[in-house]
DNA sequence: ATCTATTCATAAAC
DNA sequence: TGTTTATGAATAGAT
C-alpha cells in the first residue's frame, strides 16, 4: 500500500513476509483495541504465525468473547463432548486429506505424470506453467553460478596478490643468501660448494613480468563449485604458470 | 486519524458511533485478510457491535481457529476431555499439516516460485525435473493433438465420401429431370422456357474426376478444435470445390 | 529499528 | 448505507 503499491498474495521472499507480519499485525491489533473502545465493541483477535506462533488480542477476555461467539452463533459443536470432540478432530483429518490428495494430483502433474484425463487447454497451460518454472529456476541458477565466479576470482585475486609478495620474499631471500654464500667463500676460498646446497635458489625462477594480475580466469570455475568454496592451490590457474 | 485527528475514547454520538464502526469494521476485516494471504498465517476475528450484532472473519474457519487456540493455550478450561482417542486425531491433524507444509514447499518450487535458499545443486535438480516434466506434457499435448488431426481426417472422409454420393445423387437426378423437361417440351413444343425455371440444374456444376479423395487436408485442424468435434461443413475443404 | 515516500483509511459532510 | 474529499495513518522499501 505504500512505496509501490503492492499485489495481496502471499508474498515469497520469507524475511519481507516475516517482517511485514510484524508490522501488519501490530497495526491490525492497534486497528482492534481502537474500534472496541471508540465503539464499544467487543473484540476478540487470534492470529497464528506461518510458522505457528500464536498472538492474540481480546477487548475483554478472549474465553468470553468464544463463549459470547459460541452462544450467538447457537452452536453447540463447540461446547463439545467426548465424542463431537472427536468428530471435530475427525472432520479436519478429512479435510486435510483431501487438500493433500488435491495438491498431490496437481504436483504430479507439476512433475509430468498422470497427464490423461486432461484437455489440450489443460496441457498447453500446464506447459506454459512449466516454462515459466524453468526460466525462473534457471535465471536463479545462473545468478548463483555468477556470484560463485565473482567470489572465486576474488579469492584468486587476493591469494595471487599473495603468491607475488612471497615471490618477492622469496627473491630478497635468496638473494641475501647467495651474497652470505659469496662471503662465506671469499672467506674460506678452498671450500667448494656442494651440490645439495640447502637453498636451491635457482629452481624458484620468478619472473618479474608477473605482476599485472587483474585478468584472472580459472580454468574449471563451475562445476561441482557449489560443495564448500574449496580453493585448492592445484585447482587455479593464475597466469603465473 | 483523519480530517482533524481524533483521540481514541469511546465516541459519544451513538450515530457517529455506528457510522464509525461500520467503516472500522470493514476496514479491520479487509486488513485481516490481508494478512492471512500476505503472511500465510491464520486469522480469526470476532467483533459484536455495542448493539450486540456479530460479525466475524476467519482465514480458515472459526472452529479451526478457537480449537488452535485453545490448543495453543493448552486451555482445557474448554470442555477438553484428553481422552487418548482425541489425542489420537490431533497427532493425525498434526502430521497431516506437516506433509501439506512440505508438499507445499514443493509446490511452488515447482512453481518456480521461494527457490531462495536452494543450491546450486538443488537447482540443477529443479530444472532437470522441470525438462522432464515439460518434456512430458509436450509429448502428451502433441499425441493429443495428432490424435485429434487423425479423428478429424476420418471424419472429413466420412463427409467427403457422402458428398461424393449426394452428388452422384444429383447428377442423376439432374439428367432424369432434364430428359422429363425434354419430353415435356417435345410434347408442348411451341411453349418457351421461361427463365424462372424450378430446375437450375446448370449451377450445379458437378465435376466428374472428384473420386480421388485419400489425400484429405483440412484446413485449419488444429486451432480451438477442442471444444467439441464440430465439423461445420463450411470449416472443411475436402478438395472438392 | 528507523526513515520516508507513497498509498490507504477514514472523519466529516452530504 | 454510499459517495466524496481532505487529511492523518499505515506501511513497503530502503537503510
Amino acid at each position: 500500500m505504500v512505496r509501490g503499491k503492492i499485489v495481496i498474495r502471499r508474498i515469497d521472499n520469507s524475511t519481507s513476509r516475516q517482517v511485514t507480519f510484524s508490522k501488519r499485525r501490530n497495526g491490525l491489533m492497534k486497528k482492534a483495541k481502537e474500534l472496541a473502545i471508540l465503539c464499544d465493541a467487543e473484540v476478540g483477535l487470534v492470529i497464528f504465525s506461518s510458522t505457528g506462533r500464536l498472538y492474540d488480542f481480546a477487548s475483554t477476555s478472549m474465553k468470553s468473547v468464544i463463549e459470547r461467539y459460541k452462544k450467538a452463533k447457537e452452536d453447540h459443536h463447540f461446547s463439545m463432548t467426548a465424542t463431537s470432540e472427536v468428530k471435530f478432530w475427525q472432520r479436519e483429518v478429512a479435510s486435510l486429506r483431501q487438500q493433500l490428495r488435491n495438491l498431490q494430483v496437481n504436483h504430479r502433474q507439476l512433475m509430468g505424470e498422470e497427464l490423461s484425463g486432461l484437455s489440450i487447454k489443460d496441457l498447453q497451460d500446464l506447459e506454459k506453467q512449466l516454462e515459466t518454472s524453468l526460466h525462473g529456476v534457471r535465471t536463479k541458477k545462473e545468478q548463483l553460478l555468477t556470484d560463485q565466479i565473482q567470489e572465486l576470482k576474488w579469492k584468486a585475486n587476493l591469494i595471487y596478490q599473495e603468491n607475488v609478495e612471497l615471490h618477492k620474499k622469496v627473491n630478497l631471500l635468496s638473494r641475501e643468501n647467495m651474497e652470505l654464500h659469496e662471503k662465506v667463500n671469499a672467506t674460506r676460498g678452498e671450500i667448494v660448494d656442494s651440490g645439495d646446497s640447502a637453498v636451491p635458489y635457482g629452481c624458484l625462477s620468478i619472473r618479474e613480468e608477473a605482476d599485472a594480475p587483474n585478468h584472472l580466469e580459472l580454468s574449471r570455475p563451475l562445476e561441482q563449485a557449489n560443495d564448500g568454496v574449496q580453493i585448492g592451490a592445484p585447482q587455479l590457474r593464475l597466469g603465473l604458470h
